[in-house]
Parts: C-alpha cells; structure tokens; sequence
DNA sequence: TATAGTATTGAATCCGAGC
DNA sequence: CGCTCGGATTCAATACTAT
C-alpha cells in the first residue's frame, strides 16, 4: 500500500501500535534540490531548502513523534543519514525515544569512484537504530569466523582455574571436553554493501536510491515474516520492494507523485538485481514439491515433468549424451529408486546418471553396500532429520 | 617532550600557531574507570566518570578551545570518540572550528571478541578531523583499485561525446588512446586496522591503547617530516611513538604520571607489532585453493586455517560432537587423506568425520575397495575435468 | 628454518543473583 | 520490581611450543 501525501498527515490515520519497523531516510537539510534522471530522460527531484534549522528540525520532530506512536512495544526505527551524519537529528531521536533506547550506529561503507582530491573520499552513510522499548524484536544474522581465529577457541570448552585464569577444560581423564555448537559471529554494525552501480538494472533513476541488499538486512535484523514495515519518506519505494521480497507487509508514503508511481510500478516485478527470483522457474513449481526444487535448484538442469525415473537433466552433456538427474522420493527405497533410474536413463540414452539420496539414520552407511551400475553416481542430500545442513550449499563466483 | 598535568594548564604555556596536527583520544564518557594491568602486574587506570554530561562537555570545550589557539592556519585537529558522546562532541567541535572547517567523519572499524546476543556488535569507533581555516595540509594516499574495477576505465582516456556522455576517447584513426598513469584510489574514511589485540607486544597494559598503524595513517595525512604532532590526552604514547618512528616532533601531555612513565620508556626504544596480519593483510591466513572454497562453500561450516589434517568444521555438532572435513589434496593418495583426517579427527574428539575425494577417472569407482574407518564419511567431488558442473550449487531460498 | 598446533586475554556484554 | 554486581561467555590475533 502507497500513499501520496505528507506522511504527517497521513500517519494521523493510522491505528497506534501496529507497526513492527520503521525505515525513513527523509530529506538532511542539505540546502539544495535533489535530481536525477531515468533511462527516458524523466527528472525525479525532490526539495531540501529551509528557511532555518529550527524549521527543518520542528518539521522531522513532529513526523518522528508520530512514527513512534505507530510502533508496536517491540518495535524499532531506523533513521538513515546520508553522507555525514545529521547529529542535530540524532539528538532529536534522543530525545523522543530515550537515550537508553538508542542501539547501534550502523555504518554503510562502499566503495565508489570519486575525483576528490583534497581530503578523505566520504564512502560511508550512517543508519541509527532506535527501539521502542528494551524488549524490541531483532534477529541477529551469524557470519564466518575470521581466518585468523583459532579453532580450538570454537571446539573446546573453558573454564577458569583455581587463580581465576581462563583455561581449557579437560575431564578427570585429563581429555579435552568438547564444546557446544557454536552459531557464528554475530553481525556487527558496519556493513560493506556495494553502492548501487550506475548501470545496476535496480536503478530507477531516482535520487538517492538505496540497494535492496541494504533494506533486505536491515528487514531481516528487525521483522519476521507477515510483519508490517512502513517507510514514511519512500521515494522510489526500495524499503517496500525489500519487504515484499521477504514476505512482510508494507506500508509507503511519499509527497511526490512521481515518486508514488514509480514505486508502484517497481512493486509490480519487484527486483532484486541478481535476483534468485527469476532463477527458479516459474513452470515447475506444479509438478515438483518444495524439497526437490529446493535440490534440483542446486544443479544447472533442466526439470523433467511427469517421468518417474527422472526429475531433471543436467543442462551439459557429458560424452555427447545427456546426464539424467533423481531425486530418491520419500517413500522409495534407494533400490527402487536406483532400478527407476537406471531403465529410465538407459531409455533416454544417458552417458551417466545422478541419483540424488536421502541419507536417513538407518540408511546412512548402507550405500556403498548396494551394488550402485557403473555410470550411476550416488550424492547424498542429508535431510532435516540429521541437522547434517550438509544439504546448504551455497553459490559461489561464477566457475 | 611529555608533560604530567592537566593538558588545560600546559596548554596555555605553549605558543599559539606552533602546532601543525593535534590528536586526541580524551575520555569517552563511558562512566566507567578504565582499568588495566601490564605483564608485572602494574595496575594502570583512568577514571571516565562525570556527575553530568554538561560537566564533561565544559571539561572538553575549555581544552579544546585552547588546542584550537595553538594550531598553525594549516594545522588540523582529530578527535577519537565513540558512540558515548559523539554527537555532542560533533556539534562542539562545529561551535568551536566552525561547520565549514569540518573535513571528515572517518571510522576506524575492526573485528573483535564479544558475546552480543541481543543487538549488533559495536565493531567502530569515529575520529573527527577538523582543520583550522580552508587551506589546509593534506597528503593525499593513493590505495590500490577494487580487483572489480574494469582496467579500461584506468588505462584508457575518456572524453564528453557531442551528447555530454563520457566515452572512450579515440584518435583520428580510430585507435583507443591510452590515459594518463593514474595514483590510485584517494584513501576513504573508512579505515579497516585491526584493534590492538590483548597479546600483541605492542600492548603495554595501559587502557584503551590504540594501535600504533593507526596513528601513523593519521599523522602521515596531516603533516610532513618535521612537522610538530601534539597529543593533550596522550596515555600509553602511541601518538608520540608514532611520530618518532614517522620522524615528526612531537609532545604529549597526560594528567596520570604513570602513564608519561610509560610513554616516556615506550620512546627509548619506539616499536611497532610486526605481525602478519598488519604485513601481508588478512588474505595470508586465506591458505585455501580457489577450488576447496568452491568445494567448501557448499557446505555449512567454519573453514580450518593451519591444520593438515582437517579444512573445515560442520556448523551443527552430532552425537554433541564436531564433525571435520576434509578435501583429498591434489597430491595426496587417498589413503594418505583418510589417514590425516582420522589422526586429526580423532584430537579434536570428532563423532564422526567426511572426507570429501577427487574422483578421477582412474580411481573413480576405487573408493569401496578401501578400508575406511567406521565414522568416516567419503563424499565424491566430480571435478572440473568432468564437465559435470555438478558443483555448480546455487543457494535457494533458506532452507 | 619453516610450519603446524596450542594457550592466552580483553575501552565486551549477557544473565542471573541479591538487594 | 528495578537496580547493581559479578561470574560466565565471547572470538580475534598474537606469542609461544612442538614437530
């Protein structure tokens, strides 16, 4: 939903606490008109010029004031500053919310081409992060370790020894104890995310578009799905293309008209530049249930409809013949599953076939008990069940 | 020269415009007494506590007003803080230096140890650089460029097309005409050094040490050998250290006679951590092959640096214990592989281990005749030379 | 001599105990 | 029920020991 209007007016509307993220990145008094182009030469702009700080700040404090009626208890706000912070701002947001309800300082570094030539280049904004109350909602997202970490740090348990040193703990055996499973490294407040390119297909033309990846974690950290995120300075409508691609509600508003339109017709085919979107095809989803697709999309394949001994074949021949793709069903035994593929894939002329297993508990190390023929490979795909995970295997650079 | 006192009194003995970059890193009002202890067990502290933000906003504001007067018309100020009391710190040093004489807000981020379970970890800290008028000394560093810049953009020359639109520039003939040798990327205000790490010999024991790099970027930008560096907060000595070795003058002043102790030993003997990390980058301690991150990737797991035996852990444990994996070396026999793994599996008290072969066309259906040990799991790489681009795993939605 | 493997420790922060 | 206080947990990066 995307509303034309002064959100000050139009936030009047609605029912108080209902709101679980607010995201606004509103004009910074820069004193100047932002502009900039589409493809079809259209001009998108919008004003910055104040007569006073004292005006443009009464004018962001009784919009703020209002955005946290909206919040639910639980919910968050995050303010995005462009370039140098606006630290008049931030003392406002201090003041509404209360300083104990200040969270982080995010910073979005990138990297970008620039002529400055004398000082630092500025390839940073600044998001403040704000919360209702102490029990605000947030869900934090593990990254990698550093490679400089030592993993015995990870494995091992500790404990502290008779002079309060941290040591490693072993049992009366003198043997090391294990440790729990650890989940990662929490996501830290500076985030690299590239600037949106110039030639990126995102790019609406509107000034100071922000890159979906940026709004998509920030939704990510703050909602769950079906929440309800609402961006009262929408623009090109990036914060609500986000929220629909992760399956929360949305609410937009923005005083420009074009700006309106354009941010619907962008929620039309909402895009992600490099979208997996458009990766899983749209046909298959009849035929195939989650789990295979799921797999299949693993592979570069094409997907096979009604054939019970084949779900797919692999886009590239091997030995100029194709390569045919099973996945063990449910309630297939791997033999039955191997006879399925094996006449299926003699049928079709395959150099070689894929059976695509589920290792379950009792079947686990059964496999290479089973006379597999020779130009059939077994992959495993370890399942819910095991908490194996070994099923997540994730794209990496182009081969 | 290092003076013991409050830098409010030392300051107004010295003469004004004599000072070419002055650099503070003053309590942060974290209302807490830092403490720490150096290798003797010498306890060294400060205290950072206030009855009240104005009382430590006066504090700052009398100092910093005379650290302006001793500036040179090119002198420039940095001010380390953190997000305790940056804003307000913002808008004093703007009353003070005047808002057109703001340069940069440069953020100094690193990785670090924290347990953050509710929230991002605080990952930065800001440095504020003021100078005294517009004309202003700055030495521009010249960085490499991104890996993703496209090399024309920097050996070819560009030109403005009859249209306006920047484009290859070409001569009579039609041939490319080559550019300019370009410096570099401008250095950004985003800095990446690593924060002082509790077992770096650089570390003395006294609080809130920063790293000496750190201060050498700053002092490399702002000033020329020579030049006279002044730190009115100057604690450990790492500012005066780090002119020393940068063959600037420098003086520093502290209110704690420990701490000038300390800088003062530090001077004899100037040093640097000569660490790996800060020599060679964190990309050293990446020892992994294109190949096995390609391999690895696809799995959910922390990667292993330094350890023959084993290249990864599984994220989720099983039976409550670690599960290792390994990738078959390109010059290791199969045989050889099993046994590392099982050896280092085996230390580091795994439930169960999965070797990951290269099936070559020659040992491709080998694997059997092996005796593999009972907890050891052997997964199939089909590699590159068979074209199979089974390997090519995109992620999916999460699972 | 180089490399693999091990032990630390903190401008941190969470959580539960004790007022 | 809101404090503070302390004990437990945390991981990056270094130094050191063993091979």
């Amino acid at each position: 939903m995307i509303f034309n209007g002064d959100c000050l007016d139009i936030l009047a509307t609605f029912e108080s606490e209902s709101v679980d993220m607010i995201y606004l990145d509103p004009p910074f008094f820069t004193q100047k008109t932002q502009k900039l182009s589409d493809k079809n030469g259209k001009i998108y702009k919008f004003k910055d010029t104040w007569s006073s700080r004292k005006e443009y700040l009464a004018f962001m404090k009784a919009r703020i004031l209002s955005m946290k009626k909206l919040l639910k208890p639980t919910g968050s706000l995050f303010l995005h500053c462009d370039t140098s912070a606006s630290w008049h701002l931030k003392i406002l947001l201090d003041e509404i919310f209360g300083e104990t309800n200040f969270r982080s300082e995010i910073i979005w570094c990138y990297k970008r081409w620039s002529n400055s030539q004398n000082g630092l280049l500025p390839n940073h904004q600044t998001i403040f992060l704000y919360s209702k109350t102490k029990n605000f909602k947030f869900n934090t997202i593990y990254g990698d370790y550093s490679p400089t970490t030592n993993i015995d740090q990870i494995l091992q348990e500790r404990e502290r020894d008779k002079f309060g040193k941290a040591v490693y703990k072993k049992n009366s055996n003198g043997e090391i104890v294990s440790g729990k499973a650890k989940k990662g490294v929490p996501l830290s407040d500076v985030w690299e995310i590239p600037f949106l390119n110039p030639k990126a297909k995102e790019r609406t033309g509107y000034p100071t578009q922000k890159p979906v990846e940026l709004l998509e974690r920030i939704i990510k950290i703050s909602t769950d799905k079906g929440d309800l995120v609402l961006d009262p300075f929408c623009g090109s409508g990036t914060t609500l293309v986000s929220a629909k691609l992760l399956g929360r509600k949305f609410v937009g508003i923005d005083i420009s008209k074009d700006a309106v339109e354009m941010a619907q017709k962008r929620l039309i085919t909402p895009f992600k530049t490099d979208s997996t979107l458009l990766r899983v095809g749209v046909d298959s989803y009849k035929t195939k249930t989650e789990r295979e697709l799921k797999i299949l999309s693993q592979f570069e394949c094409d997907i096979v409809q009604r054939n019970r001994g084949i779900d797919a074949f692999l886009k590239k021949h091997y030995l100029g013949l194709p390569v045919a793709l099973k996945i063990q069903k449910e309630n297939e035994t791997i033999l039955e599953a191997i006879n399925l593929l094996q006449n299926a894939g003699e049928k079709k002329k395959c150099s070689f076939t894929v059976l695509i297993y589920s290792k379950n508990e009792n079947s686990m190390f059964l496999a290479d008990e089973i006379s597999v023929p020779k130009n059939m490979i077994l992959l495993p795909v370890l399942d819910e069940n095991l908490n194996f995970e070994l099923q997540k295997r994730s794209a990496v650079s182009p081969f």
